[in-house]
DNA sequence: TTTCGCGTCATACTTTCGGGTGATTTAGCG
DNA sequence: CGCTAAATCACCCGAAAGTATGACGCGAAA
């Protein structure tokens, strides 16, 4: 359990927790190296300007690591193809046989464009619950139990393109 | 002329210049310092740790100015008919670009015919569990996160009848 | 041999759907 | 006027769908 909670948290901050490491060796080691710079004392330039070097690749290294890469987007066209004989026309016959009105008939519409109920909802400028009671109604005219099925159904039916 | 010749330089190389002249004249700042910090010496643990931290943030600022943005091909569908009002096969091609596997698609396929999760796993004689995960990765592979956008998608795709 | 994609399954969780029931309002019709 | 269909909304509840994460075996490719 803990093995697993560190393994997680180490996957996950496996960046900061690297950097944090090395930058303590890197402490450790100069405050190793400034006893010899406390003599020859007057190099202390060339010492900063290695480490500011030094961490200046580190911050670019970081910000490659870390940053989400800039997009520039680029648009392709490619084809999709379409089956079209001709003009859908909505099985008007049919939608009346099976009494669905044309509220219903926008809704499911919406459904077999792969919209979620509240979607539809806000599309159409309704409550949840109105949504939800259309489809409902929708279901028990066209004989299913699910929208999937409905809109397959509906398709065949012609009632949708 | 010479004016121009200057100005145009700058522009070019604005970047290396300013960070040119901000590292001189850090250091110069830091030769100054450096008189205070040869009486309290003991203070140079600080003193580089502050030169650290200061130069990985201008590491990192340099990287996001520097770092060529990434391309990102966004890809936009345009309609082209079909006369093909007769049998349908597989657009292969779309279904490889995407990823698709073969399995994959066989979910799809019931999916598409209106069953339910569970009748696809009775259907495919694998378990909910593993039907759920396919779907899963069909959504993201169209990038869609319902199956009756799946479904909608893949028809427009060609990828089922 | 290691790596990788694929298929399989699981657990735990959140969100969405769908069913059941009832209520209100509006418009049309006899 | 009462009646009815349609549209609207509400609340509850269980089932289904979807998300996130991890794990395991297997065969092909590197």
């Amino acid at each position: 359990m803990t093995s697993n909670a560190f393994s997680g948290f180490y996957h996950k901050h496996r960046q900061e927790i690297l950097y944090g490491v090395s930058l303590a060796l890197l402490l450790f080691l100069l405050r190793w190296l400034e006893l010899r710079f406390l003599i020859l004392d007057h190099i202390i330039e060339i010492y900063v300007g290695a480490i500011a070097l030094l961490f200046t690749g580190l911050g670019i290294w970081l910000a490659h690591k870390l940053t989400t890469p800039k997009v520039e987007t680029r648009i392709v066209e490619r084809e999709v193809f379409v089956t079209a004989g001709g003009e859908f026309t909505v099985n008007e016959g049919e939608r009346m046989r099976l009494g669905i009105s044309q509220r219903e008939l926008e809704v499911l519409q919406l459904v077999a464009q792969g919209l979620s109920n509240q979607e539809v909802a806000e599309r159409l400028f309704v409550s949840l619950n109105t949504v939800k009671t259309h489809s409902s109604r929708i279901f028990e005219k066209l004989e299913v139990r699910s929208r999937t099925q409905a809109v397959e159904r509906a398709r065949r039916l012609r009632l949708i393109a």
